[in-house]
DNA sequence: TATGAATGAGACTTCATTCAT
DNA sequence: AATGAATGAAGTCTCATTCAT
């Protein structure tokens, strides 16, 4: 018989989970301490190991947490008809969540979740799952443009979706190190980006005779 | 007078720089203890601090030289005649140090940097200064490209510019988690996107109607 | 009025205690949380506080129950007629206590006992008195022995019953070491210190002369 | 190139054994605080982890310690010639060791020692070893004499090795808790106990008759 | 210059106990 | 009477830095 209900567990977990998400955020995880967490969640040091087994648990929830909220981010832009619009459809929605300024925090989080996947497995394949949820999408959405003729058909597939996994991760540091960058354009030229894959009428002439 | 040479000096600096490089890259900034550093180098603890103030400052020496070498990296690059050819050769010369072995801790320091660079305003200057230096070099090869029409006018020379750096940027985060990367492919992919940048004959009439 | 009866209160009691028991013989008194306890009783954490006021209550109470049962341990073997075959009782009716295998528990618990004896003045009384009772089982036998010219008179009542008690505090950590102890050996060894301590006919005439 | 003698790091390493022993004497293994063994040897934290790994590690090479000592203790009373007179000799060792005024706070520590064996694997073998050496000296002294027929042969040497080694169990703990132990009596039972074992002229013409 | 033993603040975590429900 | 979430002091241990040698 739980003394407190799911709902008000559930609170108290992201109570937690935001706290933490703020002090890392603002320090790294390991620059930030316990200590910090527990004064910015209002609770105490024990409450805190009540919801997290360590610290080290709550930078994976963290992880999960965003590998999750990235899950949904995906299944927006997923089954468009015209590809190439299902792609401009995709910035458009990593653009939206790259200049939500309630993300920034998220953000900066996820900067230091990429240094921290270089030596935690367990963040790493959190991360890496992030990204290869998008990438399988740009994939199909690629390929299946290839097929209908409408995508240039001697780039990979595989390549150009990292090219703009990797526009977007570089957005995302150049952002959050309080860059200068005019979203607007770069997402101009994303799009141009985007168009220059289209296939051309030479490209079409050039398939044709090979 | 020193008591020991200019010569001398510099190398126990670089003994201790690359031991700090080694020990950073494998468990981050603060992860790695100063008892590693030392014992890597194979000095004193009281040798380290006789050539670095602090760990801060070990840090802030190995983005300093990061910035030195990108400098460096930049000026290869820098005076060629046609400008697409500037930026196709500029990539040449990131993909080449993005597939060096010898340049794998390098890199994967560099991601711990870009975390630091949230917290440390040192760090983050030097990381900034480190991509406004490819970036200036790639705007005036694109407003000169721009001037002469060989490239697209209605997109920002400075929003390419940071398209062109984030791929770079994204490439090195998805090689440094052990991604299978065609590093090939990519950078095909990346050439692509830049001929994608080329004005076409519509661009021309486009322009000369405007 | 109390809301529970009597009886259902002492079982909680037993409960509780037989919990802690348990959990002390595992772990001692100290490396055993209140949590164990809690789990292992099946009780919650409050129930366990209204039943005891404390940890330490709760090691005083079992240390006052192993004073209880040894009690009644002792009163098996008093009133018998000879003091020699009486001593013999006593032996026997200790080693049985020593090999019944219920027992291990409370013999390992014992053992923790004899420490924090050392620490805890309420615990001390309780084991000393504990062994004050044999003791003076023992001395008085030997005594009325002595009287009756069947045991030597040369040594002390008391330092027999420190002898004899000492084996079985010995026996005690021997056995719950693990060690391999032959107890039927063992006691035949005991007995035949205990004969050993009966007056011969050169003692007789040794007192007679002197 | 240390930089302390080897002379000065033992020293430390015991001043910060003789700490840690005192305040376990006093309170135990897990009531004592690193704290305590900080403060009472004059060092600091640091310094402690410097000669010991981990409060285990600062138990366990105290049980070493004693272990050692108990070896010297042993090879003390090692080959005499009469197999009686050695069991004598052994009891006026163990006797002077028990009596020892500088030794209490190693009786103690023995004490909370033989609880600690119950749950830590490396004590317990500590431990054992330690009771295994003067058992396998008594066995060999007894059968000794047995063979020449100065021992009586119904008892068995490892039971009555046993025995000899319970009563000094029993003494440590009973002269611990601040009984009012007579020490010369008691040495005198056993002794007599000794005695008791030697075999009569009604032994060895049982032992002709069988 | 160079050493490495020493420092001590502060890290993470546990746990006996309480108290609102 | 009973629950179990919450508390926070105290536990063990680490580590950047210093300084006597």
């Amino acid at each position: 018989m739980p003394k407190i209900s799911y709902k008000q567990r559930e609170g108290r977990r992201q109570q937690i989970l935001e706290a933490a998400l703020a002090c890392f955020a603002e320090d790294g995880f390991h620059q930030t301490g316990m200590a910090d967490i527990v004064k910015r969640s209002g609770l105490s040091h024990g409450a805190v190991y009540l919801y997290f087994q360590s610290k080290d648990d709550l930078i994976e929830a963290l992880a999960d947490d965003r590998h999750r909220r990235e899950t949904v981010l995906n299944s927006v832009a997923q089954g468009s008809g015209d590809p190439i619009e299902g792609l401009h459809a995709l910035v458009r929605v990593y653009a939206q969540w790259l200049t939500d300024p309630a993300g920034e925090a998220r953000r900066r989080v996820g900067i230091h979740g990429w240094a921290e996947a270089l030596r935690n497995r367990r963040v790493r394949t959190s991360v890496v799952e992030g990204i290869d949820m998008p990438r399988a999408l740009i994939v199909a959405l690629i390929e299946r443009g290839q097929h209908a003729g409408l995508i240039k058909r001697d780039l990979s597939a595989d390549a150009i979706a990292r090219v703009l996994i990797a526009i977007f991760q570089g957005f995302v540091l150049q952002k959050c190190w309080g860059e200068d960058v005019d979203v607007e354009a770069c997402m101009a030229a994303v799009a141009g980006v985007i168009e220059g894959f289209r296939a051309t009428k030479s490209d079409m002439k050039r398939r044709t005779r090979a």
